[in-house]
DNA sequence: AGCCCTAAGTTTTTT
DNA sequence: ACTTAGGGCT
């Protein structure tokens, strides 16, 4: 393996395979390069098996990517054992084989984030709670923060005794745990929890995979869990060959639950850990990367660590004040086509960034006008669509008939005339006997309270499930997905619906999945229909057409990884970058995090960077002065160049955010203080029971845990409407909610 | 059972 | 401003 063309530092990165290793890999400082060629040389200078290695990325893209590079590098070794995944392919693998030693089915079904929402509202029901006080995504984020801490219901209950809410919410927890698992269904934080937990019970699987990978990297190890941690922490306890990459500085999903101490203190974790900075960088000019360091240098929390390129000087970052969006969209088309035409450029050399996805509109009216192509990132992802859903949804029945989320979603789509009420009459069978509901349906005429009527429409379906589920056994995927389609009158519904456009496009969105499968069964190993559900479980976009000559539009968080000649950076705002909520959560973490999101921004660019902010803005529905970013102010004078009169129209003052800044915190004090004076329990656990808080009254000062403070404006039963100072007008249900009274 | 209207909520996203 | 979901009405 020649590794002259490396760096002193990659070279090092490189050779040093045996012990804990921390590679600190700032922004394009060739970070892939240095993974890819470090298994390389693991398998041609060190003779080490392919099957010994492990490499987890997070994306399937940046595996793949992973893969394909390794394959050009050793072409004369076989690579195919080994682990090239993510973290969620690895863990399915593993639980797969052993999951059943923990008492799960082994063809379990993996549930994305919908199917989690219709559960956790089932859950609800059950439970005989409101899901306007838990309303069930605030639920399951709850739910999914503990995963990731790895906290059981059980001691997600004991660590909340005290707090009402989340005692409630343990409840929650821990029947959808129950339900996931009558359900044979696992979610995908359940993916690394459960895998965690086989090896923690099944001390034998986890020698199995322990001894196996004498040698462990982990790419974007800033962006890992808790649970991830755990995970990894136990698979190189034997050998301790472990590698993490990343870089602290571009931890930017922290709200997901990454956990950036794991990078921060991963030097305290292991023992002898040898710490390697990749610092130089090879995409952006040095103007660039002057301002990318001198922004993240105001964060706290960090390794201390500088990019340097060879690439001296080079442009100024152009700074343009728009009046509103609408002009900031113009600005930006214009400038594209100037470019193009005078330094020749391709469009697809062109990427706008932005912090919202609401603020891709207008930016795309502006490329339309100009004729300008453009790709947009993000969005409704393919499989999201309710007729891909649906088709999914009698996938997974056909596969496991145990999977009653899925099944009610397909049970009347077409309708055949099983309503609501005769659903209910079979779930309460099913939940009596403790049973599927598919059990009852096939054991329908034995159920007198059902009408003849239904029962017929049920047996029916039943009969074209079971036909199905025999086809399965023959039928390729691609045709056991034209038989559903055709035999259950799915496309004869879409055919005679009145609403053509759209019924034309959703029949068009189906071919596409069938060629989806089609590209599956040509591709995969395995070629039955349980690893072609996980395979779409575990991807979210169809296929990409990264090939055209187009702009490029995607949220700051999408363009990680990416890099492009020209980078525009739009909205650079107060409120809107740093985004309002992280300056009202009074956290600094959350604007260190913005900060490291406008790092991650600037270190895009390889060329050219120019950065945007208006006037005035309109979101949601509103028009706002707009108070330029303080991102922009810590932005170093010589590297900037203000395309307008800036200064002189629109204040960069430092004071701005920090009257801001002060105004909110001060508030946030007092608030606290007081709530200490005076508190006032107003929640009771049972919904039956009247509750009775005669200190609240309309005009009462109260402090609420999710909105702040705000004052009571109306009572009606258990609901109190209250004006939140900083949230507007809400109504609560009191009985679910600790307020305090101030 | 379907349709229409109102209300509420709008950061970021992978798997 | 806009979408989307849920409730209520026919």
């Amino acid at each position: 393996m020649n590794l002259d063309t490396l760096n002193p530092a990659q070279r090092e990165a490189v050779e040093k395979t045996e012990g804990p290793v921390l590679i600190l890999a700032g922004a394009g400082s060739g970070k892939t390069r240095v993974l890819t060629t470090r298994i390389a040389h693991l398998m041609e200078d060190k003779n080490v098996q392919a099957a010994n290695i492990l490499a987890i990325t997070f994306t399937n893209k940046a595996a793949t990517e992973m893969r394909e590079r390794v394959e050009e590098t050793i072409t004369e070794l076989d690579t195919k054992d080994m682990w090239i995944t993510t973290f969620h392919s690895c863990c399915v693998r593993i639980l797969r084989k052993g999951i059943n030693r923990i008492g799960y089915n082994r063809s379990f079904v993996i549930y994305d984030s919908s199917d989690q929402v219709t559960l956790v509202k089932d859950c609800l029901k059950e439970l005989n709670l409101s899901d306007k006080v838990f309303e069930p995504k605030s639920v399951i984020s709850t739910i999914s923060g503990a995963k990731d801490k790895l906290l059981s219901p059980a001691q997600f209950k004991q660590l909340y005794r005290d707090d009402v809410r989340n005692s409630k919410i343990a409840d929650i927890y821990a029947l959808y745990q129950d339900r996931l698992k009558r359900n044979s269904a696992l979610d995908f934080d359940d993916l690394i929890y459960k895998t965690v937990e086989l090896f923690k019970e099944d001390p034998e699987t986890l020698e199995f995979y322990r001894s196996r990978f004498k040698y462990i990297m982990v790419d974007e190890y800033q962006d890992t869990s808790k649970a991830q941690y755990e995970l990894i922490k136990m698979l190189a306890r034997q050998h301790q060959n472990i590698c993490v990459v990343g870089d602290d500085d571009q931890s930017i999903y922290g709200w997901r639950g990454a956990d950036i101490r794991n990078i921060l203190e991963f030097e305290k974790d292991y023992d002898d850990v040898h710490v390697v900075k990749l610092e130089q960088n090879y995409r952006s000019t040095q103007i660039i990367l002057d301002a990318a360091n001198t922004v993240i240098s105001n964060n706290i929390e960090r390794k201390r660590k500088k990019l340097w390129s060879e690439k001296k000087d080079g442009e100024l970052i152009k700074i343009q004040l728009a009046t509103d969006e609408l002009d900031e969209a113009e600005f930006i088309a214009d400038t594209i086509s100037r470019l193009k035409r005078r330094d020749r450029r391709k469009f697809s050399d062109f990427a706008v960034l932005y912090r919202a996805n609401a603020q891709a509109r207008p930016v795309e009216d502006a490329l339309n006008r100009s004729q300008i192509p453009y790709n947009i990132y993000g969005g409704t992802k393919f499989y999201e669509r309710k007729e891909i859903k649906d088709l999914i949804a009698y996938l997974r029945v056909i596969q496991n008939p145990q999977d009653d989320i899925s099944l009610k979603r397909i049970i009347n789509v077409p309708r055949r005339g099983i309503g609501l009420r005769t659903i209910e009459k079979v779930e309460d069978r099913a939940s009596l006997k403790q049973e599927s509901l598919y059990s009852v349906l096939i054991d329908i005429e034995s159920n007198s309270d059902i009408s003849s009527k239904a029962r017929k429409s049920i047996s029916d379906f039943v009969d074209l499930m079971g036909t199905l589920r025999t086809i399965k056994e023959v039928y390729p995927v691609s045709k056991l997905i034209e038989k559903v389609l055709d035999t259950s009158g799915y496309i004869d519904e879409l055919q005679k619906d009145s609403k053509k456009e759209e019924s034309e496009d959703r029949i068009e969105n189906l071919k596409e999945f069938i060629s989806v499968a089609l590209e599956f069964e040509q591709n995969s190993e395995e070629k039955d229909l349980e690893t072609f559900l996980t395979t779409v479980a575990l991807t979210s976009e169809a296929s990409d057409d990264e090939e055209d000559d187009k702009v490029s539009l995607m949220t700051i968080h999408t363009s990680k990884g990416l890099e492009f000649p020209v980078v525009f950076l739009t909205g650079m705002e107060e409120k809107l970058f740093p985004i309002s909520r992280a300056i009202t959560s009074m956290r600094d973490s959350d604007i260190e995090e913005e900060r490291r999101l406008c790092y991650v921004g600037i270190t895009r660019a390889k060329e050219e960077l120019y950065m945007t902010l208006t006037q005035k803005r309109t979101l949601y529905g509103k028009t706002n002065p707009s108070i330029a970013s303080r991102f922009m102010e810590e932005l170093p004078g010589e590297c900037i160049e203000r395309l307008n009169k800036a200064e002189n129209e629109l204040s960069y003052s430092k004071a701005n955010y920090n009257i801001l800044d002060k105004y909110t915190k001060k508030y946030m004090n007092n608030v606290q203080k007081s709530s200490i004076a005076k508190k006032v329990n107003a929640t009771v656990k049972d919904t039956t029971k009247e509750t009775n808080i005669d200190d609240i009254k309309p005009g009462s000062k109260v402090h609420h845990p999710k909105f702040g403070v705000g004052t009571v404006v109306m009572m009606k039963g258990t609901d109190v409407t209250i004006a939140f100072d900083n949230q507007g007008l809400k109504t609560i249900n009191k009985e679910y909610t600790t307020l305090d009274l101030l």
